[in-house]
DNA sequence: TAGATTGTTAATCGATTAACAATC
DNA sequence: TAGATTGTTAATCGATTAACAATC
């Protein structure tokens, strides 16, 4: 059993209990954690039962030992270093908005086809030429990969990234990637996103 | 019904039948369009009867024809102009990524926090104050809004920005947004992505 | 205790997959 | 005709929602 939607929850959960553990709140109920989420509290309670965490019918949850449940399941307490592919416009904003956010998920080495990108530090992030790749990844026990190249591209440097060791893939490229061997891939395909938002905004749904 | 997945493909299978057509293809069968797609026989079959198109035993579907009743659905002929709130490096990142591609579907304002940028024109599109929003949003037509601005501020905008009338929204900010009046919200989380990847990339499943 | 919330099971919903008669 | 594919219906699957006994 894969819970997709419980991972991608608890991520969100996380930043909401970071917030709430910082404005010094210790309890919350599922009711509350819901509403800050956009979910209902039916939803939040499985999810949380899915860490592994208890509540009190009378308190709730403890803020700070739901966070360390949160972690537990999401971090494994692992450092899991991600490469960048792709150095481009999108690949330079992927970095700066990653950049020092994650202690345990940081991007930790980037590659571009364009050899004049090699050397330079853009965003705390090292730049490599893509004949280096497999050497990075190796070396600095990479396990996830960022895919930001054009879509012409993506296919081949998936499979560079998959024999190298990679064992999930973020892929911003609008073309859907193949990879074997169970490597997880996740697609963000924000053409896909913004056709989808022009279509139900034309519904009226109101 | 809102079929969601089935309108995300329709975007993903109108690309493909684009190269496919640039390359003389005249006739695809259901199960090679869905090789390409990443989906299955079945799935582009339901799919292409949801926009109202046929296809023949013998040849498959017309490759020419099925783009035009993928149009008809996706874009309805219409133009729908866009706004983009946040011009970060994400924003700048988006209008990049957008600039030229789509002519139904163009980014034709930009609106920043920071006054410096009003004026500017960043990857073909012109920037305005904050202000500026409900005026410009109203003048241009614009239906749909990306949100590319901080979590803090996300909220605020997504407010201002329905308040003008737009009635679809991609929001990027790492933070559920709260639109009434049947405004739909696509959420692009890659925080929530990431994390995601970096969890499903340590479970062994080969 | 009374009352609200938790953890969990059953019912529902939406989407995918399997299956197959109709078609060229 | 024989054979492969289409369009569509029924079965399955995964996730959400509703419901409720157990709990503090």
């Amino acid at each position: 059993m894969t819970p997709h939607r419980t991972i991608a929850r608890l991520s969100l959960y996380r930043r909401l209990l970071r917030q709430a553990d910082r404005e010094g709140v210790q309890n919350l109920f599922s009711h509350e954690l819901a509403k800050m989420a956009g979910a209902t509290a039916a939803q939040v309670r499985r999810d949380i039962t899915f860490v592994g965490h208890s509540g009190s019918p009378t308190r709730g949850y403890d803020v700070r030992e739901l966070l360390d449940s949160i972690g537990t399941t999401l971090d494994a307490g692992q450092r899991q270093p991600v490469a960048l592919v792709g150095v481009g416009n999108l690949g330079r904003a992927i970095l700066a908005f990653f950049h020092g956010r994650h202690p345990n998920l940081a991007i930790v080495a980037a590659f571009d086809a364009d050899p004049h990108k090699a050397g330079r530090v853009i965003h705390g992030c090292r730049c490599y030429p893509m004949e280096q790749m497999a050497e990075v990844v190796k070396g600095e026990g990479i396990t996830v990969g960022v895919v930001a190249v054009p879509a012409e591209a993506a296919q081949q440097v998936t499979d560079t990234l998959v024999r190298a060791g990679v064992r999930g893939i973020l892929n911003f490229a609008p073309t859907p990637l193949r990879a074997s061997g169970g490597v997880f891939v996740e697609d963000i395909d924000m053409t896909m996103a913004l056709e989808k938002v022009a279509y139900f905004a034309r519904q009226d749904r109101s």
